[in-house]
DNA sequence: AATGAATGAGCTTTCATTCAT
DNA sequence: GATGAATGAAAGCTCATTCAT
């Protein structure tokens, strides 16, 4: 049979439209009847790839989480200096951010409405994610290129905050690219960070 | 009757049950049957006093608006050089976000699940108490105290930002206080906005 | 209001409609929906009296184990030689297991549908019922009125399922009465026992 | 291909295990994939060798019938004593009824969520065993062997009632073989039926 | 002979809201 | 002011069965 290479699989398909749907409307104010409608298939068809509609937002989440997770390994593996790891770490978490706000959205806003075993998997993996920004932090500390009278940590969450609620401004007929964004914030995060 | 007075009104107790259980499970999934047992009444008493769940969401949302509102005035009217006016309104903001955590979470989580006209409302206050804060920074550059090459709406989202997040991550039972939490804030706002 | 004595109170209704669905379909081919269709009522209506399908379920059972457990507690402690007592024992349990026939059916084929700890409160009450009964077997053969050739538990098995077996013939169209039935059940019981 | 003795053939296996499971949790909580997973096998491959699941279940029920009915008949064609014939085809049903409980546990349980024309064969097929068994005890009171104020179909249904009972208290772990306990049983009937 | 994706109808349960009292 | 029985719509999920391959 041949595919409309625009028709992709059914599980995209539904990924696809719930992904569009809770960034929308909220995770809970999305049943899974409009998941399907939208999808083209069936309730049935939805169970039979995904174990319920709380496997359908990790898996979201899981996508893009993987993504940063290694943009950053490999941007801080490099032998630049640390504070242009760090610019670049910066303006790369932005930027995804905003190329993939639908899915960063519903990550702000829907994960407390996991399961708290799902929940645990996701914060896991996003402390993870935390501890090792920080790290490039503390490094630049050590080394006298950062200031040391703000604890390393408080600067992360005080970047995070900032990075995560991107989704409740920014739109993409704004007046600024998603790199330029990066570039803003990049340079108030490392300028804050001054001796 | 005579009044316990540890025993607050009816519509009080409502919304400080309903606050609490907001901030700990989402407004979804709270139902109105858990607010009102654990306020202590009957359904009927609830609907008596409000007009809808969404209307208790909108009532706990005012009240914080309205609190960081006053300040924001107040410290914006001193006759203080714009960087301590700065400095003091976000300290503040940070402060009280931190003292009302459970409301500001609310605000944060659950705004996108009030009804259209409601979700304006609170929007519009919102956009009024940006501008204002946006207006120091504004008054700031136009001085040369705060460097010019960032443009100050994005100054304020990227701070704001980092002040809606507060709820993720800081525990009373942490290492700072509130305060603390907001003098690094402050500082950390006031440096990246060094010339 | 004045209330018209052949309408019973909603949840009387939902009892009796449940329980003539479950003794004709069984518990699991009966739907929610036709239990209050038959009612005259909603599932809200349904759900505001009971915790859940099963809840209707134990509900039934308890009232029918009550009645049979009251009465042989009856019997059993009258001052009539033991055969007259047990003889009494096994007419009443056959007559009111004729009796509320729908009642005892769904007793025996719906009772491994419940909830695993509702199905052990019931077969704990149950089991109590059965070792009541065993104990008047016990005392006969002590006295040497029953043959002690048959362990009593096995006689008590032996009997019960005879008992619980009449639903599946037994009807009240028939040519014997309940008590007729219980008397020929109570000959053959009190027979086999002859020393 | 060569095939492993132990491997049973996909219908038998299939047969297998929808008894295990019929028998556990019943035939309406068993859903089609649970047996053939359990069977390592699809479900294509079920309704392969089999029309539905409402099949499953009557093979089942045909399997023991048939052994049964087998039995009664070769016993009671025998030239023994109507008393020796009745023990022993008492003692007989007693015996493999226990050694195929999990078949006999779902022909109680399960027989009425059949298909009514299924269910009217499986009844048919019953009656002309029970009638079979009747026989014999009427053939004994006609000859002043058996007690005569007994309607021989009470008998029978009280006796079989006791049997069909087994499934719900016979564990093979228990301190009775299946062979003790059909004597048990067959002596209780035999002595019931005293003139 | 066997697969497994897909269907479509049905299930139990939840819940915000109303209203007679 | 307050109750709580009742509604009705919608939710997430299950499942026997079909069918193209």
């Amino acid at each position: 049979m041949v595919r409309d290479p625009s028709e992709d699989s059914v599980p995209r398909r539904l990924l696809s439209a719930a992904t569009k749907l809770f960034a929308q409307r909220g995770f809970d104010r999305t049943s899974v009847q409009e998941i399907v409608s939208a999808a083209g298939v069936t309730k049935g068809a939805m169970y039979h790839y995904f174990g319920s509609k709380d496997d359908l937002l990790s898996e979201i989440y899981g996508r893009v989480l993987r993504l940063q997770t290694e943009q950053l390994e490999k941007v801080a593996a490099t032998e630049a200096p640390v504070r242009e790891r760090l610019r670049q770490a910066a303006t790369d978490v932005v930027t995804s951010t905003i190329e993939n706000l639908d899915d960063t959205t519903i990550f702000l806003q829907s994960m407390h409405q996991l399961s708290p075993d799902k929940q645990n998997a996701v914060r896991s993996e996003r402390r993870r994610y935390h501890e090792r920004f920080r790290s490039l932090i503390e490094e630049g500390q050590r080394e006298g290129q950062f200031r040391t009278d703000k604890p390393a940590d408080i600067v992360v969450d005080f970047f995070f905050g900032s990075v995560h609620h991107l989704g409740s401004w920014y739109r993409s007929s704004g007046r600024l690219s998603a790199r330029q964004v990066g570039e803003h914030y990049a340079d108030l995060l490392l300028d804050a960070l001054r001796p």
